[in-house]
DNA sequence: AGCCATCGTGACCCAATCGTGAAATAGCGG
DNA sequence: CCGCTATTTCACGATTGGGTCACGATGGCT
């Protein structure tokens, strides 16, 4: 599913771009309404719906949407400036289907342009999730089970553990970790390190004792 | 389902037309009184719903009205100008169902069709309903439902459970549900979101304390 | 204009979490 | 086995994050 992004305000646009993409969308991005009437007639067939700033150069929101309309049916939603409190039913004349008033919440485009065209495959989600020796850290959730039994960690615990597990093996000495989990700027002593380092272990249990390795002199490291 | 919309401005008609067509309906078009009769009486049982302009050539609105009340009961909404508001009390002796001032909003007339007649052909529409748990949200009628009992929720409260239930298990941190509720460009603390969260456990009552997870130091959840 | 629902914010409180130092323990080389 | 150092453990006070509340602002509706 590929939309058409037409906006002249660089910021929105790339705004709208990534967040459709994040939800699985090809997107294509036009500054103005030239682009945007370039693009669509190039390969009209390509896109699936198009959403449209009123405001642009050169040629407006309501002049692509006319010119559109002359040769396809596709979907068109249209962005308003508030100001412009555009009467409603001027905006369905011209051929828009939808048109939403600016400022809007992404989540209200969202259900707009699916309301319009299919869902896009969203199962194409990888799903975060992150396995180690029947430990389990979905990230998305910020779900963590050990042998299918949840786990309760702080979120200092569960930043460790993260990093640990994302590299298996590699050993990080105490200044490390407190910069990459506590941050760059970070100022404070490192027993902190070997603190949680202990409430780590004791609340993963076994497994702790079994992979949670000291290295001595250097650091932790999460066993291979 | 059939709708029958009677109007002599070619534009208007065209629009309504259009209109209807992109919402699901069947339509069918006559340009003034005569016409609209005579398409009623070809197949009276096809039509399920006559929008009918009053001021029209020929034969009016009114008259049409009457006509048609001889013979059925099918439902009749008018359209009268602003100018004729005084008719209101006229139009339903006639045997109108409704009548609506002009000019209205696309939006208004068409939840006033949908209160006479069943939704149309849902089968391009799968039922916008989503449900988990116990919780029912209609998405066409913004309807909340929780074990059957009708919830009064918030514009802000409603996007929010409908972000989160369209992602159950998915952690949301303050500033997401901020983008993605409030709008892209919203300004202010996330203290704010915290406050929503609280009104809307306590409006869910046993199901917010259950379900709508904090996960501290990240954000808010709907439990898996 | 006035009313009412909704919203945003700051203040306050509590509980979870964190950081620290000191004491206890473990590892390691001789 | 000894002594030294690194690490673990622990307890406690400090800090942070979140829940709740009340108030004022806002905006739609009548």
């Amino acid at each position: 599913m590929k939309l058409l992004i037409a906006d002249d305000e660089s910021k929105l646009r790339q705004l709208l771009s990534d967040f459709f993409k994040s939800e699985g969308y090809e997107v294509a991005l036009a500054a103005d309404g030239r682009e945007a009437l370039e693009i669509f007639n190039a390969a009209p067939e390509d896109v699936s719906l198009i959403i449209l700033d009123v405001m642009m150069p050169y040629v407006d929101g309501w002049r692509v949407c006319k010119e559109i309309r002359k040769t396809s049916r596709v979907p068109i939603i249209m962005l308003t400036a508030k100001s412009e409190e555009a009467d409603e039913l001027e905006s369905f004349e011209k051929g828009a289907n939808d048109y939403i008033p600016k400022p809007f919440s992404l989540n209200v485009l969202l259900a707009r342009v699916q309301a319009r065209i299919e869902k896009p495959a969203a199962a194409s989600e990888p799903a975060n999730v992150l396995r180690y020796n029947g430990l389990v850290i979905d990230q998305d959730t910020h779900e963590i089970t050990l042998d299918g039994k949840p786990l309760n960690l702080t979120p200092i615990e569960y930043e460790v553990m993260v990093l640990l597990i994302r590299n298996k093996g590699k050993v990080y000495s105490r200044e490390q970790l407190l910069s990459l989990v506590w941050g760059y700027d970070y100022y404070g002593g490192d027993r902190t390190v070997d603190t949680h380092m202990g409430r780590l272990r004791s609340k993963l249990n076994d497994f702790g004792v079994k992979y949670l390795k000291t290295i001595r002199g250097y650091g932790y490291k999460l066993d291979n």
